[in-house]
DNA sequence: CTTGTCATGTTATTTCATATCATGTATTGC
DNA sequence: GCAATACATGATATGAAATAACATGACAAG
């Protein structure tokens, strides 16, 4: 709602999938962050749904439900696919987690908190993803969106291509 | 490679899987257009894949490829998966039919000929698919495609909402 | 304590997609 | 024409993603 129609909206926050950073406190501050969000709006953060995204935070890339299934079975939690689906559907459902269409794979949130219609660059070659705000919704799409009288819930933006590593290595 | 800037470019090439149309026609066309650039590009539109598209022409909005694979039965084709994803497989190669990731489903495309990256508009109540240029790629997302070293190769766009009719019977 | 709500466990099934090998059918060069 | 080749299809099996349905458990409100 605040930028959407400037040109350079995205500019503002840049993808943090493809830098350098300290991964750790990265992880760290993001998982408090979102105890804290589930305590203020009264989300209950179990532990299955907090191990899932501890690891998607961990992993800083797309992970698949059944990848994640395997992981939860060795930490200890239930084996079966709705295990790890019905933990996925909580973390989408509010905002910690996004669902990558075109790898049916799920990655944690980069810019938690605000809420966003996400856009995302996946490297095809070493899955990295990184997340920027689309905006395109409410821009391009969304002129033509209402010029034919179609309404907008949700947009899907992903982008498929080579991130900096591998173009660098090709 | 035309107007891929220009903030407008999408309105150009207004959507047409939410309008009245001599349908009959509309499909006719498109398949004797496939036929022609086919001939032109030395491309084998055999009777699987020209019936393939011509299922999704009539359709004119998504359809699994199981559902294409049922009919492809009733017609006297193969009934194994392989037959309908060899089909699917050529015609979105060569961009006369374009997958909608969201719905693991295919539609045929409304702008043949031109390449080009699409953007959908996907009714979640009916199931109709609109599709538009996208041209958001090279805009928006391109910038903070460019600022993080990120090489697009190809976008997936896909708005999902209410289609006129739906919102109208709401 | 009991009732209602939400979360989890568990089994089974459905839906989507591909690997692999065998067979057929067009071109192309000879 | 005929063999060689490439491309397309048929057919079997399997893998991967997602959900349906029902049972059990945790926990808080009344
Ligand atoms: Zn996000
Ligand atoms: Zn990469
Ligand atoms: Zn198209
Ligand atoms: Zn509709």
């Amino acid at each position: 709602m605040t930028s959407e129609t400037h040109p350079n909206a995205v500019a503002e926050t840049a993808p943090v999938g493809f830098q350098e950073h300290d991964h750790q406190t990265c992880v760290k501050t993001a998982l408090v962050s979102a105890e804290g969000r589930c305590k203020e709006e009264g989300l209950r953060l179990t532990p299955v749904r907090r191990k899932v995204l501890e690891m998607l935070l961990q992993e800083h890339r797309a992970l698949g439900a059944y990848a994640i299934l395997d992981r939860l079975r060795d930490e200890g939690f239930g084996s079966q696919p709705p295990v790890a689906y019905r933990a996925l559907d909580f973390l989408v459902q509010n905002g910690f987690v996004h669902k990558i269409e075109r790898l049916n794979a799920f990655v944690a949130c980069s810019h938690p908190g605000a809420s966003h219609s996400p856009a995302f660059m996946i490297c095809r070659k070493c899955d990295a993803v990184a997340e920027a705000q689309s905006a395109s919704a409410k821009g391009v799409l969304g002129a033509a969106a209402r010029a034919a009288g179609f309404e907008i819930e949700r947009t899907v933006v992903e982008a498929e291509g080579l991130c900096p590593d591998c173009t660098e290595k090709a």
